[in-house]
DNA sequence: ATTGATGGTTACCAAAAGGTGCCTACTCCC
DNA sequence: GGGAGTAGGCACCTTTTGGTAACCATCAAT
């Protein structure tokens, strides 16, 4: 189904949101991924609602996903497209602006920070 | 209550997410305005919705709201803050990769995009 | 005295988003 | 033949988010 926003700022933002879509665009952001590297970095998400994930990050052309293994054990993995790298700035802003804005008010909190998007910079 | 976020991306999510939210913060980036200003601007927003919204983007810091008039029809105005400001550069970012994206693709279209956030770039 | 403008609240609903649990299917390994 | 690993589908439920409709209070104008 076609969608309708009013301005850019909504068509991006139905892009990147998303319980789940930040942090698998910063794991996918170093290098492609399998399924289960995922699972693995994201402990606490379903399968069902990762795969909802990568399938709408795909949908939307942000990532691809290829099988790669002839027969069962098959290996998925997921890689960002030139779109979704060129995505990569934009995050970096909103996560340096989320960090700080983090660091100034006592009711937001960032745990499970390690290194996050700010460690795109250093490409 | 506190929240809690996985990286600067998600805090920055958490505060400019929400329906109306891109709407209201490209009217308040040209002046403040009055709340009658906003319904006329966003005619289908319900009167609940847009006192929530609103006073969502106060609690996080980003608009600030004035209560001038001492006797009754109240003129309540929303500016924005320091901070609302600070979000300007990212918003033109995310709106000209969100307008660039739909003009690419066929199923996403941008309507009543007249001038929007890119507008905020002429300051 | 009633209507309208102003800005807002409340109770109740509906839709969207996400989560749980259980199932499939294949293959390799012991 | 019974796991374990791999990737995912499906039915169902819960939470979050937004929407409707009715209401309050105040003052000005008719």
């Amino acid at each position: 189904m076609k969608k309708s926003y009013t301005n850019g700022v909504e068509a991006t933002l139905g892009i990147i949101s998303g319980k789940w879509k930040p942090q698998l665009l910063c794991h996918l952001g170093n290098r492609p991924q399998r399924t289960c590297d995922l699972r693995q970095k994201l402990p606490t998400i379903s399968q069902k609602v990762l795969t909802q994930q990568l399938r709408e990050l795909e949908g939307d052309g942000i990532i691809t996903r290829h099988i790669s293994g002839d027969r069962a054990p098959f290996k998925v993995t997921y890689e960002l497209t030139d779109l979704g790298r060129s995505l990569g700035e934009i995050l970096v802003q909103m996560s340096l602006w989320g960090e700080h804005r983090a660091s100034q008010v006592p009711d937001m909190e960032i745990v499970d920070g390690h290194g996050g998007f700010s460690r795109l910079l250093e490409n």
